[in-house]
DNA sequence: AATGTCAATTGACACGATGTCAAGAAACAT
DNA sequence: ATGTTTCTTGACATCGTGTCAATTGACATT
């Protein structure tokens, strides 16, 4: 009781930190953010970062994993796994997986940058984006079941296509490079997915 | 005369310091360049690569625009330029593009890898996309003017979309982590395109 | 040979960001 | 009340970009 107690209250400022984070890498697209806005978000003096965190890196690292702790990705494709027809589950998991892009990019941002210098990173967004893989592969091999593939791909092509259709850095160019809005970015790729593979 | 030989003089060191950042790029092992980096390769002090650089993004797309000239890129899509058809027209850019992205993978994954931490690095980037993307545009424009185009697109969502699956990070995607041959990447490629973009 | 021009050098400096350190204050459990 | 832990404050080292002024060296012009 006594060591619960401590280490909750040991966390109360490293969850502050760890939130204001989150809300910065959210809401700040454009701008590099700075260990000082951090700390200032938090309330807490920049030096204090320091005492729950070895360094910027570290940081950022901990708030994917506190992002990931706090909101799941296998709910939401929980819909497309329920669509019974191949096209109904197509539809379902470009929805679910396209429209909880905008709400892990601040995130994936980070860890996307980090790849080439940090090995950790690479791996954790490495895992995830094998996730997203297995979900195309269970839709492709659904479409292929039912004769639904179009004949010139062979499943794994189209997983990988369809993959690459999703990737996030598809996602970033589309809404933040060319401006589409959210809801045509699920639409169009979702009309494209259907036009790729589709037969 | 004497004024070609003065530029020809004059565009010497501008032309090692050319070398010195494209040499670093390719060799780069992770590594971020320095400008001090680029000024002892070319032989020059640090500062002297301001007097023929304003700073160092305008220096990152100076050496990409170096990089094309040297490697032809305008050449290869000149064939694209050269076919009458819209569709010919579609085949010879992904062709000629999708061809020239190898060569300047090197250059490419550092700046890509850069863009998060490096401003400088992004901007370079952005500024060789945005030639794409004209490329891209101007295929749209004549698959339009034929009635090619696929009604559901408007002229500048083709060309999102087109530009999006050229995107070097498909390229990697497919060809690095997919293992696709560079022969399929270009075929599957085009392929796509075909049913996504003609009616 | 003297002159002027231009490129490059040298050393110094401002600036912004990360990260460290030491001394003291404040919170808080016992 | 006391002692421990956390946080603050101010100072400082470090590193990279970009700027500036004074100076050197090469070279073409006259």
């Amino acid at each position: 009781m006594l060591l619960y107690i401590m280490s909750s209250e040991k966390n109360k400022t490293r969850s502050r930190i760890l939130v204001a984070t989150w809300e910065l890498l959210e809401a700040n697209e454009g701008n590099e953010i700075r260990m000082i806005d951090i700390a200032r978000k938090a309330g807490i003096s920049r030096q204090a970062v320091y005492l729950h965190f070895e360094n910027r890196t570290d940081l950022l690292i901990a708030t994917t994993r506190y992002i990931d702790d706090k909101k799941g990705i296998d709910g939401r494709l929980a819909k497309s796994r329920a669509a019974k027809s191949g096209v109904g589950r197509l539809d379902a998991f470009i929805e679910g997986w396209g429209n909880y892009i905008p709400e892990i990019y601040g995130v994936a941002r980070v860890l996307m940058a980090a790849r080439e210098s940090d090995i950790d990173a690479a791996k954790a967004w490495d895992d995830r984006m094998l996730a997203v893989r297995e979900g195309c592969e269970a839709v492709i091999n659904l479409l292929e079941k039912e004769g639904q593939l179009k004949s010139t791909f062979s499943s794994t092509q189209a997983t990988d296509i369809l993959w690459t259709l999703l990737s996030v850095h598809n996602w970033v160019q589309l809404t933040q490079n060319c401006g589409w809005a959210q809801e045509d970015y699920v639409n169009k790729i979702t009309e494209q997915a259907r036009l790729i593979l589709i037969q």
